[in-house]
DNA sequence: AGAGTGACTTAGCAATTTACCA
DNA sequence: TGGTAAATTGCTAAGTCACTCT
C-alpha cells in the first residue's frame, strides 16, 4: 500500500467527523477528488489503522490509549450523523435553512461526544502540536473586477488608461480617499510610488499620458464609484442579502474546518490576506505602501504527511508542502511590507487555542506564589550597588505596578512606539517629592498618558537614570532589554516573563473586584457592577478606543430624553395640585422638585418636543408617499400634512398655556389622583435606568472593555461569578466567546478563586 | 551577547449583524 | 417596520518571546 492510499483511507475513519458538507464527501477527499458523486466517493472507503505522521514511536504509543478512546466516542456518532445526512439529503432548499438552524442547537446536547481536553490529565509536553492534521489549504480572495469603462482616473483633468494591475492600486487609494488615511501625506506618498512602480512593471499607461505628480491625480470618478456601488449594497432587500449570504457561506464551507487528530475543529483566518494599501497605525514610516498580492506560490502549506494535497487553483502551484508537527499553523506566506510571515491558524475555540490559554491562566495563577518574593527583592534591589540590578528592579516595578509591556527594540522603520524597556528620557517627567508623569505611544500608538504616585526609592532611581550627560532620546533603561529582564524572571518561576504580570495583575485586580460586589439586586444591576468591575481591569492594562464619531450627540440626546421625562414626571405633579390643590400640605416633599424645573428649562423642553414631533410627521409623510408612489397608489395631498402639523400647533399652544399656569391637560385614563402617581412612578424608574445607562455609557466612552475579557481576565472568574450571583453567562460572554472559553464554563463550581 | 528569524498572543478599528425605539 | 445605535465579529497590525546562528 502506497502511502496516500493509506492516508486517505485513514482518514475516512474519521470522517463523521467532518460531514458538515451537505454531500456526503468527506474532507480528505473532496481534496483530492474533484467533482465526484458522492456515492462513489464513498464507496472508495477502505477500513484502515489509525495511522500518524509522527515518526516518535514512544510519543505515539503514549497517545494511544487515549485516542482510543475517542475514536470509539465517534464511531458512535457516525451513525447518528449518517442518519442526518441522509435526511438532510432528501430534502429541498428552503427546507434545508430550517434544518440547520434546528441542528444548531442539537449541536448542544451532542456534547458528550465531543472532546474534552480539560477533562483529561493534562501532559506538559506541547512541543508536539498535533499527530495528524488534514485541510483544505486556504481561500484565495477573488481576481481583480476591473472598473467599467467610463471610470478613470484623471490626471492633470486628462482621462487615464491604466493597465489592470495599475488600475486595480490605483483603486485601493481611491476606496480611502475621504479618510484619514488618504488624506495622510506619509500614507499619500508611499502610494504614489508604489502606484508607480506598478505602472512602470505594467509599462505605463495605455493613452501615454504620463504620470509624474500626486498633486495632480483625481480619483473621485473612481471614488464616487465606489460609493454608488456601497449604496446599491445597501439596497438590497433582506432576502437578497440572505441569498448572497447562503452563497458565500456555502463556497467558505470547505475551508472552514480542519481535522486535527482525527477531530473536526475550526480554522481561524482561513482566507488569504488581499491586496491593498498597508494601513500602519500611528506615525507608521511604511503606511500606505502596496501590499501585493499573495500567490498559491507564495504559501507553504503544513499538513500530514500522508494527508492529501488540496488542489491550488487552476494553473497554479504550491510554494512548498510542510509536515511540521511542532507548529500550530495550517498554512503561511510571506507579506512584502516586513518581509515577515503571515499565518492560517485554528479558531479561538479549538482544542490547541484552548489548550494554551488555559496554561497561560495557570501560568499566571503560578506567580501569585512568587509575587511576594518577587516584590520584597524589587524593593530591596532598589538600592543595589549594581547599576543592572537597579534597573532591573525598577522595570519590574513598573511592569508590576503600572501593567506596563515589555518594550521590545523597534527598527526604523516602523511606528514609534516603547514599552518598559525602550522608555525614553522624555517619557518620564519627574516631579518631586515622587510623582511620576509616563507620557508615551505605546501598542498600537495608543497614548499612556498617567501622573501617579511612586515609591520614593523609585521616583530616586528614576533620576540616577535620567542625569545628564542623559538627554531627550536616550533609553532610560539604557542596561536592559527584555530578554535580560526575562531571563532574570526565569529565575523565580520556569516560564515567568514580562507579559504574565499583565495576566496575573488583570485577573488578581478582576478577582479583588468581584468579591467587593454584593450579592444582591437585579441582574442588570449586578451586571452594571461587572463591567465595572471589567473596567478597572482595562484601565489597568490601558485598554482604549477612540470615541465613535456620533458619541458626543448620543450623550447629548440621552440628556435630553433624562430631561423631558424628569419634566414629563413634573407636569402629572402639577396636574395632581390642579386637581386637588390640598394635597400639597400632607406631602410637601413629594411636590417640591416641582421648583426645580425653571421656566427657561421647561420652554426649552417643550421647544425641543414641538420640533420632533414636526420633524416626526413630515417624515412619516414623505415616508407613506414613497411607499404609495412605489405601489402606484394616490399620494397623499398637501393637506394632510398641514393638518398633522396644525396638531401639533394646537400641542404648541397648550404647552404655552401651560407655561403660563394654564390648566395641565392630561389624557382622559388619567383621572384620579392614584392613576397619576403610578404614572409617576413608572416615570420615575425609566429616569433611574436612563441616567445609569448614560452614566455608564459616559465612562466606558475612551474604555475598552473587550480586550481585559478576551485576553488577560481568567474566564473562570465570570464564570464562577454568573454561577454565585445567578447571572447567566450569555449576559457576560457572548456566543464566540462561550465557545472560546468553554473550557472554563464546563469546568470549574462556585468555589474557584484565580 | 547580539542579530535575525519564526511563531505565537494581543490589539483597535471596520464591517456586519442584531436590538431597539418610535 | 424601518431607521438608527449598540453589540458582535472579522480583520490584520503590532506586540512578546523563544530559538538559532555566529
Amino acid at each position: 500500500m502506497t502511502r496516500s492510499t493509506s492516508s486517505s483511507s485513514s482518514t475516512s475513519n474519521n470522517r463523521s467527523q467532518l460531514s458538515s458538507d451537505e454531500d456526503d464527501i468527506p474532507l480528505s477527499q473532496t481534496a483530492l477528488i474533484k467533482n465526484q458523486s458522492p456515492e462513489s466517493s464513498e464507496q472508495t472507503s477502505v477500513k484502515n489503522e489509525t495511522d500518524y505522521d509522527s515518526d516518535d514511536v514512544l510519543a505515539r504509543q503514549h497517545k494511544k490509549r487515549k485516542l482510543k478512546k475517542i475514536k470509539e466516542e465517534e464511531d458512535n456518532k457516525n451513525a447518528a450523523l449518517k442518519n442526518s445526512n441522509k435526511k438532510r439529503k432528501s430534502m429541498k432548499k428552503d427546507e434545508l435553512k430550517e434544518d440547520l438552524k434546528g441542528e444548531e442547537e442539537e449541536e448542544e446536547e451532542d456534547e458528550d461526544n465531543e472532546y474534552k481536553w480539560w477533562e483529561g490529565q493534562n501532559d506538559d509536553d506541547d512541543t508536539i502540536k498535533w499527530h495528524s492534521l488534514i485541510h483544505n489549504g486556504v481561500l484565495f480572495p477573488p481576481d481583480y473586477n476591473p472598473l467599467p469603462a467610463h471610470i478613470k482616473l484623471y490626471y492633470d483633468g486628462k482621462p487615464v488608461d491604466l493597465p489592470l494591475d495599475a488600475e486595480e492600486v490605483a483603486g485601493f487609494y481611491a476606496a480611502l480617499l475621504e479618510t484619514d488615511h488618504g488624506k495622510n501625506p506619509v500614507f499619500q506618498k508611499n502610494f504614489f510610488n508604489d502606484f508607480l512602480q506598478v505602472l512602470k512593471e505594467t509599462g505605463g499607461t495605455l493613452n501615454n499620458v504620463e504620470i509624474k505628480d500626486f498633486e495632480k491625480c483625481d480619483f473621485s470618478k473612481i471614488h464616487a464609484f465606489f460609493q454608488l456601488q456601497k449604496d446599491q449594497k445597501k439596497q438590497l432587500s433582506a432576502q437578497e442579502r440572505k441569498q448572497l449570504r447562503l452563497e458565500k457561506e456555502k463556497f467558505e464551507e470547505p475551508f472552514k474546518f480542519c481535522e486535527l487528530d482525527g477531530r473536526k475543529e475550526q480554522v481561524g483566518n482561513f482566507r488569504v490576506e488581499p491586496p491593498d494599501l498597508f494601513r500602519g497605525r500611528g506615525a507608521h514610516p511604511k503606511t500606505g505602501k502596496l501590499k501585493r498580492r499573495v500567490h498559491a506560490e507564495d504559501i507553504v502549506l503544513n499538513l500530514s504527511k500522508n494527508a492529501p494535497i488540496p488542489p491550488p487553483p487552476e494553473g497554479h502551484r504550491w510554494g512548498e508542502i510542510r509536515h511540521d508537527n511542532t507548529v500550530q499553523w495550517l498554512a503561511m506566506w510571506r507579506e512584502n511590507i516586513f518581509n515577515s510571515f503571515k499565518y492560517v491558524r485554528l479558531a479561538a475555540n479549538s482544542s490547541l487555542k484552548g489548550q494554551s490559554d488555559y496554561k497561560k491562566f495557570e501560568k499566571a495563577r503560578q506567580l501569585k506564589s512568587h509575587i511576594d518574593a518577587i516584590r520584597k527583592d524589587y524593593r530591596k534591589n532598589l538600592k543595589s550597588k549594581v547599576m543592572l540590578e537597579r534597573q532591573k528592579a525598577v522595570a519590574i516595578y513598573l511592569i508590576d505596578v503600572f501593567a506596563l509591556r515589555a518594550g521590545g527594540e523597534k527598527s526604523e522603520d516602523e511606528a514609534d512606539t516603547v514599552g518598559c524597556c525602550s522608555l525614553r528620557y522624555e517619557h518620564v517627567t519627574l516631579k518631586p517629592p515622587n510623582t511620576v508623569i509616563f507620557d508615551f505611544l505605546g501598542k498600537d500608538s495608543i497614548r499612556f498618558y498617567q501622573e501617579v504616585e511612586v515609591d520614593k526609592q523609585v521616583f530616586k532611581n528614576l533620576a540616577i537614570f535620567k542625569r545628564p550627560p542623559k538627554q531627550p532620546g536616550h533609553q532610560l533603561f539604557d542596561r536592559l532589554d527584555p530578554s535580560i529582564l526575562n531571563k532574570y524572571l526565569q529565575n523565580y518561576m520556569p516560564g515567568l516573563t514580562a507579559k504574565v504580570f499583565r495576566t496575573y495583575n488583570a485577573s488578581k485586580t478582576m478577582q479583588d473586584q468581584l468579591d467587593l460586589i454584593p450579592n444582591k439586586g437585579s441582574v442588570a444591576e449586578k451586571l452594571l457592577k461587572y463591567n465595572a468591575a471589567n473596567r478597572t481591569v482595562a484601565i489597568l492594562c490601558n485598554h482604549q478606543r477612540t470615541v465613535t464619531k456620533g458619541h458626543a450627540l448620543s450623550v447629548e440626546r440621552a440628556n435630553m430624553k433624562i430631561k423631558e421625562l424628569i419634566w414629563q414626571k413634573i407636569r402629572l405633579k402639577k396636574a395632581i395640585l390642579q386637581m386637588e390643590p390640598t394635597i400639597f400640605e400632607k406631602e410637601p416633599k413629594y411636590f417640591k422638585e416641582i421648583e426645580d424645573l425653571t421656566k427657561e428649562e421647561e420652554e426649552e423642553i417643550h421647544k425641543k418636543i414641538i420640533e420632533k414631533e414636526n420633524d416626526r410627521y413630515r417624515k412619516k409623510f414623505v415616508r407613506e408617499n414613497d411607499k404609495k408612489k412605489f405601489e402606484n397608489e394616490e399620494l397623499l395631498e398637501e393637506k394632510v400634512l398641514t393638518e398633522w402639523l396644525d396638531k401639533v400647533n394646537d400641542l404648541k399652544l397648550q404647552y404655552e398655556k401651560e407655561l403660563k399656569g394654564g390648566t395641565i391637560e392630561l389624557k382622559p385614563s388619567l383621572n384620579t389622583v392614584e392613576k397619576i402617581k403610578t404614572q409617576i412612578e413608572k416615570l420615575e424608574q425609566r429616569i433611574q435606568i436612563s441616567s445609569i445607562q448614560l452614566k455608564d455609557k459616559e465612562e466606558n466612552s475612551e474604555v475598552s472593555l473587550g480586550t481585559s475579557k478576551v485576553n488577560y481576565i481568567d474566564p473562570r472568574l465570570s464564570v464562577v461569578f454568573c454561577k454565585k450571583y445567578n447571572v447567566p453567562i450569555e449576559k457576560i460572554f457572548t456566543k464566540a466567546l462561550r465557545d472560546k472559553f468553554k473550557w472554563a464554563i464546563e469546568s470549574v463550581d462556585e468555589e474557584w478563586r484565580f
